[in-house]
DNA sequence: CCCTAAGCGAGACGGTACGTCATGTCTTTGT
DNA sequence: ACAAAGACATGACGTACCGTCTCGCTTAGGG
């Protein structure tokens, strides 16, 4: 795999020299986590009740997390690898609708609500705002302005827009809605978005004659 | 004016019959919540420190604010009130790319990471949510809405673009760049943004029959 | 009073000016932590279990009391206020004796596990040992002084035996028992020390004639 | 020897068939142990920082012994056997009080802190108790036991004092001040000490009859 | 103009969760 | 096989802040 594994704070320790948690507290702990955010979201999740509900001892949890949000990070993660989303067939302009399409589901499903929890709290936490960003968005930017330089070179997008101002454009009203006006997520209008948003950016229609193929 | 005041919870308290806090009391509690913002940031922001600061009790502040969030949502507006910013002359179309601009200069100011942290709070806390929407939020939509139908009569946006849909594109990505990649707010970004995105927004140019399919 | 009151850490706060816990507060964790030692003693009360037995905060108690020591120290001031120990009538040396009966009790007692607790941290804790001293043995010590005065006045005791020496050699071997060797304090052991080392102590016997009464 | 050999927990391994530490390990934890008593003392010594400081494993540590007490029980006994302290030559009396000086110095000095440190501990667990009574105090009370027959035979001490008394009457100020009163321990004070108690446990000077009573 | 209800400061309070620490047991790994 | 290294469950610690409450003092406005 290409994208760099960014280490979460307990990963398996199968690496030799450096100890880690037991795989069986491990699992106990993610699977409690992922319990716990759906029953009462991730404001109310506590160190404590995880540590009740897996039978792991909260210094252990601490042990090998740093707060709560780590460890709901772990389990956001392991409920969905984001790189997984991707599935690459077709021109790029359409794996990017389909790849905005899966992060609509995504966000506006009950991982939405974690991941919205997990950037509240990012905003009071520098290590964890860092982490998000290292470990959720880094790999889906990259898949993005991978699919976005193939859609330039297929001539699905003008060259002169900046590919950065693209995904702001394309990820941000999903963010926007998720965190700020808490409007749902729909599918429809995820695709009014990237219709409109790749109207702006694509080439110039005069004078295209038979649209030339790149190569 | 047609946009209605949402009232604060502590509002001046003028009206005949309905007491409020004492000027003195209103005053202190804002001067203090908004240098501890600036001192200390939302995260830090304590009740308690408030009331040391300001001089006024505890039990006080809790009678006239709901919670922290209230207060320092009230010191927000107060330092900034949004509906100030628009300044009616000239095509609707500028005046829109000037709220842009002045929202950008705001969030990316010292007042971003403020409202940021009350961002943060609201994935929390729906109260807080629902306050910063009605309170904060809003106005600026009410507004933003005006200038887009205005420009649309004026022939600068076409009709069949649903207006929610821009404001989710052109201020989305605002909210995206503070809450979620922390990159840094330009007036120079926002240019380009606003170029894009209403370039996608904007009537055919001319009259191009159907786009030709590329074979 | 002439023994100065040594304030508690949570004394009544009837003095003006000076803050201090509510009077059921005080009463509640008195009552629980009299409970607790009785039940699971000294070494197992937990500020945890006070909390919970009295319906008192945490916090609370952590606000009026140090720790755990120093709320035990007072619920073992309350039940027995040294100082009234001490009846005052007949020779000085029948009040030794009977006071040092009053101690043996005292220390044979379930109140001796718990001074025996608070001596234990007080190994750890100078605090905790400059307490003990100054608010449970100082009254006792000075109305021994006062006794030894008498009864060495009165004829009882050579003029040429410290004192001090007299209340570690009276006192020692109860505090040795209790606190080292573990042996039951009984009334007639202690009866034996105090002859035995009141014998030592006496004036020499020759020469006496009829033993000239003080007054 | 009429003292019986109570066993350490981690005595030396000779005996065939019964395991026992290492040598090693033995002496890497004693020293490691000593060291840490001086320097942080007995409360603040934890089992963690001797396993670290000695290398050896914590496991390793609890197979041998049972708790960080007996692990300090240890290193103060190969400090200072203190059945060594005795050296018999002269008249009992004599060695008597050679050995209460000894003791003085014993507990006066840095080793008493530990000894206090000990007995803080024993107060809250029971174990700790007993350890400290049969392997420390044990083999010194019956070397005084031996020594206070010999001097009622030689004439020194009354037929009818009770032995257990007396030794109460001679060591208890000790530790009362080591563990009470937190007075320094001073040979002079333990000389008069002796001095008083065994004055009065030595037989009546002269053939007095019954004491005349006053009336 | 006074007197009464309110607003108010101060801060005590019950509660919840925090993150840390040390215990004594158990597991893994290496030798 | 034994021991180092250290992971682990447990349980108490002492802290922080919340939002409520109680206490008297101050103060304004209606009789």
């Amino acid at each position: 795999m290409n994208i760099p594994n960014v280490a979460s704070s307990a990963d398996a320790n199968t690496a030799i020299g450096r100890r880690g948690p037991r795989e069986r507290v491990r699992q106990s702990v993610m699977e409690a986590t992922k319990a716990l955010l759906q029953e009462v979201g991730f404001a109310r999740l506590t160190v404590d009740s995880i540590a009740e509900r897996s039978g792991v001892g909260k210094g252990t949890i601490y042990r090998w997390w740093n707060n709560r949000a780590d460890v709901a990070m772990d389990a956001l993660l392991e409920e969905r690898d984001p790189v997984g989303w991707f599935v690459d067939d077709g021109p790029a302009i359409e794996s990017l609708r389909r790849q905005l399409r899966i992060a609509t589901e995504f966000l506006g499903g009950p991982n939405g609500a974690v991941v919205a929890g997990l950037l509240g709290d990012a905003q009071h936490d520098p290590q964890m705002a860092h982490a998000f960003r290292q470990r959720f968005l880094r790999p889906l930017f990259e898949l993005t302005r991978r699919l976005l330089a193939e859609a330039t070179e297929e001539g699905d997008i003008r060259a002169d827009v900046d590919h950065d101002l693209l995904i702001d454009m394309l990820t941000g009203p999903l963010y926007f809605r998720l965190l700020v006006t808490g409007e749902p997520l729909s599918a429809a209008a995820t695709q009014q978005l990237v219709d409109t948003a790749l109207r702006g950016a694509r080439p110039e229609p005069r004078n295209l004659g038979p649209r030339t193929p790149t190569q």
